[in-house]
DNA sequence: CTGAAAGCGCTAACAC
DNA sequence: GTGTTAGCGCTTTCAG
């Protein structure tokens, strides 16, 4: 079915089929009942590629991109980017990486393809996915980054301010008494696990907290990772007082570790984790964390694609936000 | 940037760029390899929407409607979906209904209008919505539904066994002893929800197992609900002596409540749940549940979608998937 | 207020 | 192997 179909079966132009549903101006009110009805009886919307092609104007659709929508982060982010986006109207193609550059570009290609007014991005961070956002700002394409981004890069960003919320984790451990740290990192392809991981370092260093080697576990993001690398520190003969944990599926498997070998927490080991997701408050006893803020992240980063495609002027290009300390009973006085 | 400019840019024609680009035979090699270059140089990517409008074909694209991208069952399917559909080159809308039928019927009025070549839906189950989905289906649009579906709508479906996972639970508790039985249930308005309880008061009358009405408690299927509805289950002078909890989200804020309250699971009350997510293992002690498979399901829904796209004979309308029980520690021994 | 005609970017059929 | 032409479904002039 099609506007020239209905056209000649109201015996009608085409045009003023098309200025009916379109709600434009220059058709009888009686006219224009007459059309939207018989549409809706035949269960007819205008086709979106033809109407959009011909104004030559937006899509109204979006690209998002992320690496994993299995992550507690990325589901809640994903969630406050559709509720802003859909009262402003806006449909969105989902693209999921995988955190594999291939895919990510083969993906962006293809959302390009179907002129997608902007794109809102947790990039895979890598010098191909680099090269190609680059590319695509500079033929004045419209990117937002969130929860990662490319320093060298001048595209718009959000992320959270991992440094900050590493130092308030560190802070707090210092402040209980703890000399001995252990971590379980990330994969070592996430800048967020690199910058976490060296922030950690550098500040325990200040505090005068000694994180030894065999003491930094972990080999990817994974459920998984977090389970095996816990049990790798707790079976060493001589165990940091305190472990950290960088994210918040690792800590899932972390704390599946512990439960496990029904260690005792905190009396046998204390534990501060990266992330509070659904988990943290039914661990007993709850985990001392610093909590981001994936929903506010959703949020901003989906009005401030929004402003740039209104035109409307942007303060600054990177926003990074604030984490909250929460401190629950996971971490042992020491001194 | 556009295949005319292209062409006059190299000193061709149109359509010869058109074949270049697409693969077609009937340019020479060499022709086609300046035309890719020189799209690639200038990063142009052919306009899905001309293409797909000229072709009178399919746009490759879909749409998958779900309830609530914040529920970690959702969350896995999707990701299973888009495995699926990346495999086989399709991009989607996801659009989030929030179970609101008027928000659903926006979002498929907008899927129809970009021309999807099909949807993959858990849909809200309300007559508004009901009525919308039959119409779309008599006008030959493919649907395939899952985790939900209308019984008098003949349109392929996939979904959960409920009756057979609450037998299992019911089953398991009455093996353990247990004679009084309380139940959080699910929002009103879930279907799922409705036939979990029907199932499970039925089952449990059959077992001549006690369901006190003042032990059945809950409004909606959120985390909050849960918490509520264990305290006041917990508050009263008489308990029953498990408490069965109809789905994951609701599940985790009855588990916060007990732990707040310092209610020893299985010694005071004993707990089993439908859906295994995340924190079923690391509670302590771990959680007796059935588990779905949301991954199943997602990856069952794809191909069955693809299939009939592709007019592969397909077998049976509704696929009902098997639970399985998992029995771990929060129900105790009473006989 | 309604109709006619042109064209968005692309491709398929047909020419040469 | 390449060019020409027509038209997918729609909207936007411009005419009347």
């Amino acid at each position: 079915m099609n506007i020239t179909k209905i056209a000649k079966e109201l015996k009608v132009h085409p045009s003023t089929v098309s200025r009916a549903l379109s709600g434009k101006p220059g058709v009888s009110d009686e006219l224009r009942n007459k059309i939207i009805q018989y549409a809706e009886k035949i269960g007819y919307y205008p086709d979106a590629r033809a109407s959009s092609l011909r104004k030559k104007g937006k899509t109204g659709t979006l690209g998002i991109i992320i690496p994993d929508i299995g992550h507690p982060f990325f589901a809640t982010a994903i969630k406050a980017l559709e509720d802003v986006l859909y009262s402003h109207n806006y449909n969105f193609f989902l693209c999921v990486s995988d955190e594999n550059p291939e895919k990510e570009i083969f993906r962006l290609k293809s959302l390009i393809s179907h002129r997608v007014d902007g794109i809102i991005a947790a990039p895979t961070l890598d010098d191909k996915t680099k090269n190609f956002y680059s590319k695509l700002f500079s033929s004045k394409k419209t990117i937002v980054f969130f929860d990662r981004f490319f320093p060298a890069l001048d595209i718009p960003s959000i992320a959270t301010n991992n440094e900050q919320g590493i130092k308030k984790l560190i802070n707090h451990i210092h402040k209980m008494g703890h000399k001995t740290l252990g971590i379980i990192t990330l994969s070592p392809e996430s800048i967020t696990g690199k910058i976490r991981l060296k922030t950690a370092l550098d500040y325990a260093k200040k505090l005068k907290i000694t994180v030894q080697p065999e003491w930094i576990q972990g080999f990817d993001s994974t459920e998984e990772s977090g389970y095996l690398s816990m049990k790798k520190i707790l079976r060493q003969k001589k165990r940091p007082s305190v472990v950290l944990i960088l994210n918040d599926l690792t800590s899932l498997g972390a704390l599946r570790a512990i439960s496990e070998l029904k260690i005792n927490v905190p009396e046998e080991i204390s534990i501060v984790t990266f992330d509070d997701t659904y988990w943290n408050q039914i661990f007993n006893p709850p985990i001392t964390c610093v909590k981001q803020d994936p929903k506010e992240m959703g949020i901003l980063a989906a009005k401030y694609l929004i402003n740039i495609l209104n035109k409307k002027n942007i303060p600054k290009k990177l926003i990074l936000l604030d984490t909250k300390l929460k401190i629950r009973q996971s971490v042992k006085k020491l001194n």
